[in-house]
Parts: C-alpha cells; sequence; structure tokens
DNA sequence: AGCACGCCGACT
DNA sequence: GTCGGCGTGCTC
C-alpha cells in the first residue's frame, strides 16, 4: 500500500515535517503531489487540511498509521518546484513550511474548519437538546454558544454515543460556474424534428435552427438567450425533449472585460536596445544572471522590460513581473494588457479573491504566460519562466511584514537559478545591498543615464524652512513655492504636491535650528514615548527626558512635528482659493477603485493641484504636470532606522521624476528643516552615484548593510514585564552562543512598543562571519515555541527592512 | 491550533 | 469522595 507524506495545516515547530498516511484504495490512482488533503489529525477526531509533499511506500514512523479521508483537489495545486521551495522559504525565513505553502496559494483556498454536531439516537434525548437540530440532524457547533448546562447535557450523550462530534473541512475555492448549451441532435436529426413540430412554435422553431446551423457547438445558455433570442423556457423544454445537454461550466470572472486599447512597442533608444540585447541573451541562452537595470526617472524602463518580455515569449517561454502594489496603477495595466492581451494574468490587491483565484488558476492550466503582479505573484505557478522582473527593486513593500517573512527579491532568484532565466532588477535609485553587488560583479549592471527623447531632468530648489519660519512664520509653504503654484495655476498647469507623512509625531524637532535629538550610543533619533513621556532610543534601550529647549541652540520652538493632508488642505485652499485641489492619502483611497478615480479626474484635468503622501510618488505619468512640491521633506529623514537617509533620498528622487514628463520643463521645490543634509542635497542634484558612495561610507563606519547582516528577534506579550523579561533571557543565549563579533543592540522597547494591546521587546544583531547564528536563531524558534501557548510571541526577522 | 490527560483545590 | 480548574504534551 502506498504511504503519503503530508505537511498539515498546524503552524508550530513541533509539526514542521512531513506526516505520514495511508492512501486508501479508492484514492490511489487519483493521489497526486501537490494535492490539497482531508486527513485526521489528533485523537479527538479532528480532522484537518493538508499538502501532499511525498508519494512513496517507504515510512519511517513505527507508530500506527492513519488513511487519508478525502481530497480537495483534482489536479496538483503545487507542482515539484513550489513544494521544494516552501521548504527552503521555511529555513531562509525560520517559518512553518505550512505557512509558506498558504502564502503561495489563493486566499480562497485556505482551509475553513467547522465543528459539528451530529444526532445518532433521538430517543430519550431532552427537548432542549432537541431543540439545537434541524431537520437534518447536523448543527454547526460552537462551543461558547451554548451554556454551562447544555454542555454539561451534551457530553454526557456523547458518552452514550447518542450524539457525535465532526468536523468538516471546506474550502471558499469556489469557481464561478454557468449553465452550457450542447445540441444532442445530428443536424438530419435536426431537421427531421423541424418537420415535426408546429407552425407557430416560433421558439422551437429558432432552436432547431441554430442546431442545423452549430450543430456540435457548445455554448452558454446566456448567449443563447441574447444573442439568439430564445427565451429560457424555451432552453428548458429542449432540454426536457433531449434536443439539448445543458451542464455546468466554469467561468473566470474578467475584470478587465473590454476595457482594455492596444499598445504597440515603441521604438528604443541606443540604451534601451543594448539593454534588451543583453537581457534577452541571457534568456537565450538559459542563463540566470541578475541584472541590475540602473535608470534615472523616465529613461523608458518599462519599454525595456515589455521588449525583453516579447524576446522570452518568442522563445515559448513565460515571463513574470513584479511591480510595488503602489505602482499599479491603471496605467501601467492597461500599458501591459494593451501589449500581451489576454495572454496576461493580473495579481493585485484591487481583485477580489475569487477574480484573484480566477487569474491564479487562468496561470496554473496554462492560459496565462504572462504574469505581472505584486509581491505574492511571485509564487505564481508559471512553468518554464524565460525572465523575471522586479520594477522599483529598492521598494520595502517587497519584504513582508510577518511571518513568513520573505523577500521577493530572494525568491525571485531562486526561481531564477531554478529555471535558468535571468532577473532583472530594475530602478531608478537601487537599494545599497544590490547596487554594491554591482560593484562586485554578482550583477551585471546596465545603466539608462539618459531620458527618453532627451528631456532634462528638472530643475530642483532646496528651500530651507528655517529661514522662512524665521521670516514670514510660515510652517507649511513658503512663499516661493507658493508663487509658483499661483504662477502655474494661471498658466493652466499642473501641480503635484506631496506630504511626507512617514515618522509622523514620532520626534521632537527644533523649529528653528532642525536640531533633532540623537542616541548617544547610537547615532540614531530618539522616539517620542507619550506613555512614558521619554525620549526611548529603541535600538539600545537609551532613555531621557523629553527636553522643552533645544540643546543646540536654546530655542523653545522645538516640538513634535508632522501635520495631516486635511489640515494642510484646508490650509492650501485658504491660500489659493480658486484651485480645485484633489487629496490622496489613506482616507480617500480605501475604498476599492477609489484610488484610480482620483488619479483619472487629475489625469483628465479636472483638478489643478494634486495633494497626497508618498503614494503619489511613484509611476504617474500626467504630461501637464511642471511643478512638484515636497512640503516637509525632513519627516523621514529622522526615523530611526539606519536606512532613513536611504529612504528619503529614494522618495525625493522619485517624486522629483513626476515634474516635466513631456515637452514642458519641469520644476520641484523641496521644502525642508535640514538643507544641508546630503541626502537632500545630492537627491537635489539627482545624482544617485555620489549617493551611493556616501551612504556605503557611512555603513561601512556604523557596521549596517550591505557591510554587516541584522536580524530583528522580537518578543510580544498583554504583560510589559513579560515581553522585556524574555527578551533578556533570550539575549543572554546570544551572548553565550555568538562571537564577540557580533554587535547586540538591545534589548529594548520598540518604537511602537503597545501594539494592539501588546508590548513589544526587540534585539538587533548585527553580524558578519557567524556560522553559529542559524542554529542559534532555530534553537531560539524551537525553545521558545511552547511560550506562543501563553500568548507570548518570540519572532525572528532575518534581514529586516523594518526596524522599528 | 486543539484536544486529552493529569494533577490540584473546592464542593455536594 | 467527585467536579472542573488549568498546566503539559502530543498529534502520522
Amino acid at each position: 500500500m502506498n504511504l503519503a507524506k503530508v505537511i498539515v495545516d498546524v503552524p508550530t515547530m513541533q509539526t514542521n515535517e512531513p506526516y505520514t498516511y495511508l492512501v486508501p484504495d479508492e484514492l490511489n490512482d487519483k493521489l497526486q503531489k501537490g494535492m490539497r488533503v482531508i486527513v485526521p489529525f489528533g485523537n479527538g477526531g479532528r480532522k484537518i487540511q493538508g499538502i501532499v509533499w511525498d508519494i512513496d511506500n517507504n515510512g519511517t514512523f513505527d507508530g500506527e498509521l492513519k488513511e487519508i479521508s478525502g481530497l480537495l483537489d483534482l489536479d496538483p495545486v503545487l507542482n515539484t518546484e513550489l513544494l521544494d521551495m516552501s521548504k527552503w522559504m521555511a529555513e531562509k525565513t525560520y517559518s512553518f513550511q505550512i505557512s509558506c505553502i498558504l502564502t503561495m496559494l489563493p486566499s480562497v483556498m485556505r482551509a475553513k474548519y467547522q465543528k459539528q454536531l451530529v444526532l445518532n439516537d433521538s430517543s430519550e434525548i431532552d427537548d432542549d437538546i432537541l431543540a439545537i437540530f434541524g431537520d437534518d440532524n447536523v448543527v454547526d457547533f460552537d462551543v461558547d454558544e451554548y451554556p454551562a448546562s447544555v454542555l454539561k447535557k451534551i457530553i454526557q450523550y456523547r458518552k452514550e454515543n447518542k450524539l457525535s462530534v465532526e468536523y468538516k473541512v471546506s474550502d471558499g475555492a469556489k469557481a464561478k460556474k454557468i449553465y452550457a448549451i450542447k445540441p444532442n441532435l445530428t443536424t438530419e436529426q435536426a431537421k427531421e424534428e423541424l418537420t415535426k413540430v408546429r407552425k407557430n412554435s416560433k421558439n422551437l422553431i429558432k432552436i432547431l435552427d441554430f442546431i442545423i446551423n452549430h450543430n456540435d457547438k457548445e455554448i452558454a445558455q446566456r448567449k443563447l438567450v441574447h444573442d439568439f433570442d430564445i427565451p429560457e423556457a424555451a432552453i428548458k423544454s429542449a432540454v426536457d425533449k433531449g434536443w439539448f445537454a445543458r451542464f455546468l461550466q466554469e467561468e473566470y470572472r474578467n475584470p478587465y472585460q473590454g476595457k482594455i486599447g492596444t499598445n504597440k512597442p515603441l521604438k528604443l533608444n541606443d540604451d534601451q536596445q543594448s539593454a534588451v540585447d543583453r537581457i534577452s541573451a541571457a534568456t537565450n541562452r538559459n542563463q540566470d544572471t541578475v541584472f541590475l537595470l540602473e535608470g534615472v526617472t523616465g529613461s523608458g524602463k518599462t519599454e525595456v522590460y515589455l521588449q525583453s518580455i516579447q524576446k522570452a515569449l518568442e522563445l515559448g517561454k513565460t515571463a513574470l513581473m513584479l511591480v510595488p502594489e503602489i505602482s499599479l496603477t491603471p496605467q501601467m495595466v492597461k500599458r501591459v494588457k494593451g501589449r500581451f492581451g489576454n495572454r496576461v494574468a493580473m495579481l493585485h490587491s484591487g481583485l477580489s479573491n475569487g477574480e484573484k483565484y480566477d487569474e491564479w488558476r487562468r496561470v496554473n492550466n496554462g492560459e496565462a504566460d504572462v504574469v505581472v503582479g505584486a509581491r505574492s505573484a511571485i509564487f505564481a505557478p508559471l512553468d518554464n519562466i524565460g525572465i523575471i522582473i522586479m520594477d522599483e527593486e529598492h521598494e520595502a513593500s517587497y519584504k513582508q511584514d510577518d511571518s513568513p517573512r520573505y523577500h521577493t527579491r530572494d525568491v525571485a532568484k531562486w526561481r531564477a537559478s531554478f529555471h535558468n532565466c535571468p532577473l532583472v532588477l530594475g530602478s531608478a535609485t537601487p537599494s545599497l545591498e544590490s547596487r554594491a553587488r554591482a560593484t562586485k560583479g554578482v550583477y551585471q549592471l546596465i545603466k539608462l543615464p539618459h531620458r527618453i527623447n532627451n528631456q532634462s531632468l528638472p530643475e530642483v530648489r532646496v528651500i530651507d524652512m528655517k529661514e522662512e519660519v524665521k521670516n514670514s512664520g510660515q510652517e507649511d509653504f513658503s512663499s516661493e513655492l507658493l508663487s509658483a503654484i499661483n504662477n502655474r495655476l494661471q498658466k493652466h498647469e499642473q501641480i503635484v504636491l506631496m506630504l511626507n507623512r512617514r515618522g509622523y509625531s514620532s520626534f521632537v524637532m527644533c523649529r528653528s535650528c532642525g536640531f533633532v535629538l540623537h542616541c548617544p550610543n547610537c547615532d540614531i533619533s530618539l522616539t517620542l514615548h507619550m506613555d512614558s513621556r521619554t525620549m526611548k532610543c529603541h535600538y539600545c534601550g537609551h532613555e531621557e527626558p523629553i527636553p522643552n529647549k533645544c540643546k543646540n541652540c536654546g530655542s523653545k520652538k522645538i516640538r513634535y512635528y508632522g501635520t495631516g493632508t486635511q489640515k494642510v488642505q484646508e490650509k492650501l485652499q485658504s491660500l489659493v482659493p480658486n484651485a480645485r485641489i484633489l487629496r490622496m492619502d489613506v482616507d480617500t483611497t480605501r475604498r476599492k477603485g477609489s484610488h484610480e478615480r482620483i488619479l483619472q479626474k487629475f489625469g483628465n484635468g479636472e483638478a489643478d493641484i494634486l495633494l497626497g503622501t508618498q503614494m503619489i510618488a511613484k509611476g504617474l505619468d500626467f504630461p501637464n504636470v511642471t511643478l512638484v512640491g515636497v512640503l516637509n521633506a525632513d519627516t523621514s529623514l529622522d526615523l530611526p532606522d539606519f536606512r532613513s537617509s536611504e529612504r528619503t533620498f529614494n522618495l525625493l528622487t522619485q517624486v522629483s521624476g513626476r515634474a516635466g514628463r513631456a515637452e514642458k520643463k519641469g520644476l520641484v521645490y523641496i521644502q525642508t528643516f535640514n538643507p544641508d543634509h546630503y541626502a537632500i542635497r545630492l537627491a537635489q542634484r539627482q545624482d544617485y552615484e555620489l549617493f551611493y558612495r556616501k551612504e556605503m561610507n557611512v555603513r561601512h563606519q556604523t557596521n549596517y548593510p550591505p557591510y554587516y547582516f541584522t536580524v530583528k528577534i522580537s518578543a510580544s506579550d498583554v504583560n510589559e514585564a513579560k515581553a522585556a523579561a524574555k527578551m533578556y533571557e533570550i539575549a543572554k543565549i546570544l551572548k553565550a552562543k555568538l562571537s564577540d563579533q557580533a554587535i547586540m543592540l538591545g534589548p529594548s522597547p520598540s518604537s511602537i512598543l503597545k501594539l494592539k494591546n501588546k508590548y513589544y521587546y526587540q534585539i538587533i544583531i548585527k553580524y558578519k562571519n557567524e556560522p553559529n547564528m542559524k542554529p542559534c536563531l532555530e534553537y531560539i524558534l524551537n525553545h521558545y515555541q511552547k511560550d506562543a501557548q501563553k500568548g507570548l510571541y518570540v519572532n525572528i526577522d532575518p534581514d529586516p527592512l523594518n526596524f522599528m
């Protein structure tokens, strides 16, 4: 008898390995690796979902084996590539294999569990218990819905076998089904029938005409009704007569029905052409080369992607293109769909769960061979991949923030090497990690240094808000920016204003000199904690009182920094009463499709000013925008994170690229209290190269990536002392096991100490060569699992992007 | 995760 | 003497 190795849906460390089950005879010829199954688990008769990891007949388990109870799929949902990858990914991210598997699948395939109470023998059962059941003697059973007295009786009856508890496993993976019709008659038979029907049965005659003309074609019932004007009742009677066979057929939900035009390939300039040549040469030769495509904003990276994809498709291969969620704008979708049409599957958060499932199935069935999507699209079940593209590779959203904490770039590299295909990392401002690898020759660097059609980069002016406050008392809009706004309004050109909300109110800054309080130990800005009324360093735990005057210049104008978009909108409206202002932030884009609507309105010229947060910095391409203003460049500069300079530089560079994308020249204003900071100065000059070198220097001196690896370990509990104590315990273990080259920061409270009523404490370790690190983290993972039951969670985040 | 088992105090 | 509280350990 065959044995199946199953990964069960129980996310714990103890169950993080395949369990052996017997394959019942009736499943023997159906069961395949990668299918979802239902299996019994534990001694309470519980049933759970699992994934078939392997089928063979050599088991090592010497206890009594149980049988697989049933199948959830008729075809595998994971191929061997993705199964192997789930194992690698679980080890890499210190998470459970089942969690990795579930993140690879559409969310509707996640099992739902329902306990049910079944009535076996209704004689001698009290009326109050009988009343619980419906006609079919089965009822959904949630223990906490019933009072103790009832539960007591249920337990008693269960002992007597009059009642039993059963477990139902189901999933929400419902395909949309429609009625389809297929004629049962040959043309001759139909002609024969035609002589028999009464002359006034006009609908039956229509049906027979249809059969005569479209003899063996299947057709949707809906189509028969609309296109051939045959009422449903007539179809039904034709089915009764045996003329038609009627059956249910799966149909894909198509969110883009009829919305897409065409998009023809553009002529490439020399830089673009040579980029496409180098990339497609790697596709041709089956080389898993990683390319870093460094192109200034407006250099036409997207066209390079599309034509490289085209080359892969011409070889009969498939293509995977990843973009940050935020740049999956309608403009982008139209461009790709317009180029490759129905071969494209789109996977993004704007789709309903059912639509996502349909797009996923189109890929799994081989009906789509180009996939475009955000982070999780990296798991699309494509075969024979010829190219993987990651646009805006520096974007933090490529890293998943909760378990499994994978970085899309790592998964992309794994898949590229599996498929022997190139991986293209594209950005105007590559992450330091990627750029350093390109410099070392690990990645191939391709540069696109010129904007297409030789447009000039916009002029960027930095405005010192310290002066502005001193002179006019104006904190949000400098007089220079305001006059530029008025000027564009007169010329009927459009304006984009960005309010940088990152780090809103979490640190204090002096409005006279721009001074921000830093930790004496870590050179990281201190975070304001209102609960304890102190300034804390969440790297090392240093703490000091909130200052009431500036330590640098003595001014009393020191306070929390930050302001909301709504407030700014009101203020702006009072300054330019006639301007039409559109606001775009989390509040105005919460509803599905509202993001799209706002951009469309702005693109149609229904507004003069688009005021928004970070989400307006990327991917927008509006030719009439000639002025871009960043109202507060500093808020992301002084976040307690060693990447804050890099993020600020990226953001400013990206948003500047929104200005002057057509023939009109663009102008950018950056308002800041730190006009001399290198991130701002170099963003003004759009000088990535110099920024890269300068920032690498800083990282080298402070022992941060890419020179050092980092890992974040955190503990959370409703009880603050427990979380802290746990981290001190872990710190002790780490100190004992790691070399003295490893640098430990903390334990210290996280900068958002309290989140969802839980307290967080963390340690950050910086290390270079630490062969003990992996076993050590695995030890922590195994050792502290049991604490999870008491609500104390220990998390490990390898290579964290978010240090807060 | 969720279930049973087992050991302890409180009760008819 | 028994009921039910929660801590502990296991699930093919």
